[in-house]
DNA sequence: TAAAAATACTCCATAGGTATTTTAT
DNA sequence: ATAAAATACCTATGGAGTATTTTTA
């Protein structure tokens, strides 16, 4: 039994006639007769009655011809998936994030997932790099997106770095800390309340070499949560200082301390090297650059 | 892409080795290696990862894996639906039947499929001669069982006698008329109230024939319903008699009158003549003969 | 008698086999 | 160095075309 073969049983149907459905098929009529009549063989029954000139679907061939249907159509659709899914109108990605990089993306991203790509499945995960890295290497995921400075260098380990953000301490338009005057200090800052997603070890460590043992954030931070929308609007509306990338909240106002923060993430997607990607992909990466240039 | 392709794609996902799964599908590794290859070339994208001497599905292939499993299974299902119908394991049949065969068959052969064959789908339909006709005609039936001696004969339709059927009155054992001394008349019986399903034309012709016009059922039938299990019920359990075929009632008592009914009904199958019947019919013929004959 | 389907045959495209090279461990 | 996959080349089967016969309306 052939897809070709269904399409040949789809056809005769249609018109009843051998002679114009091998016309349809680009196909001479013997071609179409022989081509049905192995099929038939192969069923064990007729599909259709030759009756007079016309032929017509036998019980037994109504039911086939149902099932002929979606199969053929199925074939079809598969057979365009290739093309549907680097397009991102189907098929599934599964993109690992990080803690810094899930704060930041893992909302917009699926925003933009939703209105750009709603017929596209998208499964998230967020959690610690050596998770992460593992799920990757087991193919449970396509890709992460990761600070590539919290990732041990590997040979099987592709990293692009997608985008640097700068962190910084920002708050409110109008905050008392906006109208100090002379040089501002930590120590100044500590205060205030001072709001941040959980940070990576390579942020602590910077965070205690510029202003001393009391900056590392188990110390300073008071307010933690993951998600960094939530973050941003509660330094919107108190005199709350937070410790963010610079792009997750344009409307804050960034404090230039002394020494200057100079902390930067570098997030980078993380595939398999040598692996083929997800046809998808190449579209997340596009909305990823794209989100983190705002 | 064909079949054979994503069953070699199958294997390949399955041994992760192009030599193991060529043997496995009686087939040489370059034949399975360039069939692969088509499939991926067709698809616009890499099925596996060539990694090392182990291939390991990409992530498209193994989305293209899971709809090409589930389409090789709708082919195989497809491919043994014709031995199934014929046994009587898959498929519909739809079955036509006049108002005797379907007083007296419906419920026994519905009962019957759902024993025998489970897992079949029936379709009975109930309904005038003509009606039923028509419907065959137009392949919205596959057969029907009617009275062939209500059935206009016609070149286009096939009618193969199933039984024949002797009508009779029946009354409870112990019933009063089964203690009359000497001939029994049919005005005797019109003292109890006489049972019987619609009865056609052919019938009460003979009725009136026999006994006078007070014999026609529109006259004397005091209890006509569709069931005529129900009908039996009523005869078993009051002094009702019940105008039916023998057969329907094997522990009623048949009454002998004068003259005797003599009444025949002829139940035949009828099919478009020249057409391929259902691949099932032959099952439900079976059937319908073996309820016949008890 | 004319039109449509089936049959007979011929041919060729392609799936598959054999031999060999390339690649990766 | 070895085992596996890819490539090159060849073969043959089966699908498709042409010519013809059979069927039926």
């Amino acid at each position: 039994m052939t897809l070709v073969q269904l399409r040949h049983l789809i056809a005769l149907a249609e018109t009843g006639s051998f002679s114009r459905s091998a016309d349809m098929m680009f196909l001479t009529q013997p071609a179409l007769s022989r081509s049905i009549k192995a099929l038939e063989d192969e069923l064990g029954q007729p599909l259709f009655d030759r009756v007079g000139r016309r032929s017509e679907l036998t019980p037994f061939g109504r039911e086939v011809l149902h099932r002929a249907r979606q199969l053929v159509f199925d074939a079809d659709e598969l057979a365009a998936s290739g093309h549907q899914m680097r397009e991102g109108r189907a098929g599934t990605v599964r993109i690992g994030l990080g803690s810094g990089p899930g704060a930041m993306l893992m909302t917009p991203l699926l925003k933009l997932m939703a209105t750009r790509h709603p017929t596209m499945h998208v499964d998230l995960a967020r959690g610690h790099t050596d998770v992460l890295v593992q799920a990757l290497r087991e193919r449970r995921l396509d890709a992460l997106v990761i600070d590539s400075r919290s990732l041990a260098p590997a040979v099987d380990l592709q990293v692009v770095t997608l985008a640097e953000m700068r962190g910084s301490f920002l708050v409110r338009p109008g905050h008392p800390l906006t109208r100090h005057r002379g040089v501002l200090h930590f120590d100044t800052l500590r205060q205030y309340p001072i709001a941040s997603t959980p940070l990576s070890d390579e942020v602590a460590r910077t965070l205690v070499e510029r202003y001393g043992p009391s900056a590392h954030p188990a110390e300073c931070v008071t307010l933690r949560c993951e998600e960094v929308a939530s973050l941003v609007d509660v330094a919107r509306e108190t005199d709350t200082v937070l410790l963010a990338i610079r792009g997750a909240a344009p409307d804050l106002v960034e404090l230039v301390l002394k020494p200057a923060l100079n902390a930067q993430a570098r997030f980078g997607l993380v595939t398999l090297a040598g692996r083929a990607e997800a046809p998808a992909l190449p579209i997340v990466r596009r909305l990823m650059e794209a989100l983190m240039h705002d």
